[in-house]
DNA sequence: CATGAATGAGGGTTCATTCAT
DNA sequence: AATGAATGAACCCTCATTCAT
């Protein structure tokens, strides 16, 4: 077995296959969990044969870890939006109401497959890199976010930056967590509480 | 052999045997995840025979299931402990803390294994609805404490009890997976942070 | 997974059932080669199912390198006969005659079995060290045997017996690799000839 | 697409593909054996897709057939060249000598490739027919050498030709294999005894 | 002539579960 | 109560082969 490119004729086309498989494969990890989705599982949802999934990907782990990588483009595009918004808070405090308001159907960052990634990550060590890279990589950018919050005066200045991050990714985590477990709680009165307390934490005096 | 006695003769015994192979179970999930653990693995840490297991767990649902149930006694006399302190919001603080601190070793009451819940939780009915129940009695118990703080004048009168508990429950989640994910986080500076964020919230001005 | 002993419980039945899945792999593999005999094969042909057999054997290349090690003990003990004999020289060319007229019937070193085994060893490493080591044992007790025979005075002293020892081998291989491919040989002029060859060569003038 | 031309269209360069298939695949098949050496393998050596092989060979098993053939001439031309030296028996002992030099890497005569052949043989019919074509027209070629060698007077007229050849050819394949399987034999020594003894057996007295 | 995407059967292996002892 | 031998289905993955381009 020599070491051949996955899907290298028509790159366009592979993509498009690639995107097709990763599609197919959160459906199913989303369902049964990793351990518990099979490689047929995937193929029939993706529409191709077992065998031909592994023209795209080497593994089944390389498929997750694909999807870890893709979770984490579409977070980090979510944040690097904040940047860009007048008021930094109220466009955090918007984030979160989307967190909590999206449903499982949009693939890139679902609740369910974010938490079958945080189990996974707890003994696969390269989903464990891979979570830590992006949680560097998430970190770094949020902390520009708050900065430019705190520039915009929309942002207490005083905060221990670092701390900070931990404790709203810590927040934003659990609703996204309870949101995927709990579909049925009250989230606008929850929203409202937790709009409440972020104002009354972040907003300046 | 009596049809299905599953541990009936001497039930003292039983149960110790039985709570032996939760103990194994939980250390073995904990490890491997519910799927990633075998029977095998699992007698083997209880010190007993594969076949051995199915007299005291119909199949490795039940013992997922017992794990669960178990795990859901544990948080409930975490919070049933609230309710006797002097200052329950202060004990809430101090409760989050050690959820912060709690190392995988506690075997009841495990952030690792928390997560696995969780995500099991979406796909297997029955550990659903303990998750369910499990949260209904910590709501009802949880409820019973933020009231008693309000009459302790410890906790804001005017809040909407029901999406106060939606979302302290959902950020001790998050801070107890975040905990079990980024066991390098600065807990310290996070857990000032967060007592900050409680008493400026909760606390009447 | 926890590496557990292979078949422990009664170990003269476990011994009895390894040697099955033996015989019915040396078959197979004879038939198919290593490569071209399933387990699934092996399995059918030993009477239990596939998975049992990995009760017994670490791996299917577990039970090449039993097969290989079987074969060892059998021509070792072939060997250490000759030394018991009055004349060597006469065992030796009796030993030949036997390994020609032997047929693939006799499990243990079955000529075909052998060639797959050599085969194999040119590019699987663990069987290439098994198949040194037998040779260096058989090497040791071979040259045991035929300074006996210079004692006895049935075989010429002059000889560099390490280069004869290499030079039987190879001949005794040969001889052995083609009454297994050409069945249809005149063997009895054959080995009238390798008599004639052997006495001519090593017996003292 | 004509049905199943096979390489029509031009015949010198079909045919110089197919060269270029037959020293891919012999290169695979002596790495990995026939079994285990894949057509991506020999593809991609042989520098075309996977697909274009099957423009020239009809399957696998057609090519390890073409690699086969083209063994059996190359030891048939070997075997002619005997015929035109003015002493067979020196000619023979030279012919032995090159067997155990010859190093894997010249293609076409290849110990470790024609074990493959050998152990094949016992299962694949074709390859089996094959060989025993290949063996008639050794036993003609080698049975006219030895004719010559006689009148020569350089090997015993008495000698059974037939059983003789048998004799010879199980040796050299004996050498062969022993040369692919051990390479750190020492050669030169075994050499000489190996010349002795066929002096010794065919010279006349 | 040439490609490589695509298939699907089969490979070795694991594992929850059962059962004779 | 307790064992571990035994099963068979399902797992992930490989590969010879075909076919549209």
């Amino acid at each position: 077995m020599v070491g051949k490119a996955l899907g290298k004729g028509n790159p366009a086309r592979a993509d498009a296959r690639r995107q097709q498989v990763l599609d197919a494969a959160g459906q199913c990890f989303r369902r049964a969990g990793f351990r518990g989705a099979s490689m047929s599982d995937i193929s029939a949802m993706a529409g191709m044969s077992t065998g031909h999934i592994y023209h795209y990907f080497k593994n089944k782990e390389a498929i997750v870890e694909a999807i870890v990588e893709r979770n984490k483009d579409s977070v980090l595009s979510d944040i690097e939006q904040l940047k860009r918004q007048p008021d930094v808070l109220q466009a955090l405090i918007e984030g979160a109401s989307q967190c909590m308001v999206r449903r499982p159907q949009d693939d890139l960052d679902d609740p369910a497959l974010l938490l079958e990634i945080f189990a996974e990550s707890s003994r696969n060590p390269v989903v464990a890199a891979l979570l830590r890279q992006r949680d560097a990589i998430l970190r770094e950018s949020f902390q520009e976010a708050l900065a430019i919050g705190q520039q915009q005066g929309s942002i207490v200045r005083e905060a221990d930056l670092n701390s900070l991050i931990d404790l709203l990714a810590a927040i934003f985590d659990g609703l996204i967590i309870r949101n995927a477990l709990h579909p049925d709680t009250d989230r606008d009165g929850m929203l409202r509480l937790f709009r409440l307390l972020l104002e009354r934490f972040l907003r300046p005096a």
